[in-house]
DNA sequence: CGGCCTTTTCAGACTTTTCTGAAAATACGG
DNA sequence: CCGTATTTTCAGAAAAGTCTGAAAAGGCCG
């Protein structure tokens, strides 16, 4: 398989920007092949032949997609290769980057902070140093709290959601205005257990 | 300055996270030891002997920090030397870094994606092609819509909207049962010029 | 200007990461 | 089982990134 200039540009963007993304060239490469094939799976040697890169290599770069669930292997009738592709459906896809950024670049963190903030400050350096941890915690805790909310949405909600923007905001003014009938309504449907109100 | 086991285990660990952040050790190091010190600037020799690096990295680091305005610099009375700091609120800390992070990873990946999307396909190969960018190039668009406006939020507004978190969809179901009056009100203050409803 | 203090630059040493080819392992049909 | 097709592993080459010390540049005050 050759590329087009079209798919090359494509690509090899996805290359550059794996250094930004902390992944590789070729595994940016990799995947944005499978990205604009999709749904149709490639096998390695097409990967091979599309990027010029070894085989050795598009077998590690796959490994480490997999590790992400951002390819998946799929199997041909009356073909032994491994063919892979990714989920088709972009939202899906910002779902699972989301998860698995989350887990590698805010989890552990969330846990060194709760763990350091156990720990008894003895001076008044780090006393400070303990308040400052708490702040950064306390911030992260509520983003992760919102997101571990707003994942489970489906797409659909998800996008009225983001269609919506700070217009959320706004509607929480009008709450106010109406002193409570739109949470009353709210939680008629069940929905407001979670939240403090204002 | 010597650190305490405290500190330095914060300034380790974001010394590795650099790695997946795409930053380097040093720089990790450097803006942990800052945002630990915050509101003190702390000056470049007391960074050198609190991370035991040497006095040129420590200025390389602190440079690509202020590139990331992720750090500033602030002169002290009767001390000739430059001194540094981070803005010691954690949510401007959260919205510089979710500029300066767009700006780098996600702007470049908008700006390829409409120009290889301008281009005329030949092949149905490119059409294809096309048609996966242009997916990805809505939803990226969707949500850099998305942050836009809500970057613009007071933090107390945008504290709020993350607390009602997933609540938001449930408002806007109550908004679709209530027929347009929470619309109406919304409105009436100057609100929902830029959306579309349902 | 001249001396002193401070910061920046940068060539090259060092470290880490990426990539490859060759060999080993695995899977599968006959 | 055997032979073939395919994938994985891995040692080391190549590339990229990081860090340092020495030297240059900058800035300030007398």
């Amino acid at each position: 398989m050759q590329l087009s200039p079209l798919a090359q540009s494509f690509v090899l963007h996805f290359g550059e920007m794996g250094s930004r993304w902390g992944i590789n060239r070729t595994v940016g490469q990799i995947y944005a092949l499978l990205y604009l094939a999709a749904p149709r799976p490639l096998c390695a040697d097409e990967i091979v032949e599309a990027l010029g890169v070894s085989r050795s290599n598009v077998s590690m770069g796959l490994r480490e997609l997999q590790g992400w669930n951002l390819v998946v292997p799929r199997h041909l009738p009356h073909d032994r290769r491994d063919h892979f592709t990714t989920p088709e459906d972009v939202w899906q896809i910002l779902r699972i980057l989301a998860e698995e950024r989350k887990k590698r670049e805010v989890d552990p963190t969330l846990s060194v902070l709760r763990e350091l903030l156990m720990q008894p400050a003895t001076t008044p350096e780090d006393r400070h140093a303990q308040a400052r941890m708490a702040e950064m915690h306390a911030l992260i805790e509520q983003l992760t709290t919102w997101y571990d909310d707003v994942k489970r949405l489906e797409t659909e909600r998800l996008v009225a959601l983001l269609r919506l923007g700070a217009g959320v905001a706004k509607m929480l003014d009008v709450k106010d205005r109406m002193k409570g009938r739109v949470v009353a309504l709210t939680r008629r449907r069940g929905a407001a257990e979670k939240k403090k109100e204002g």
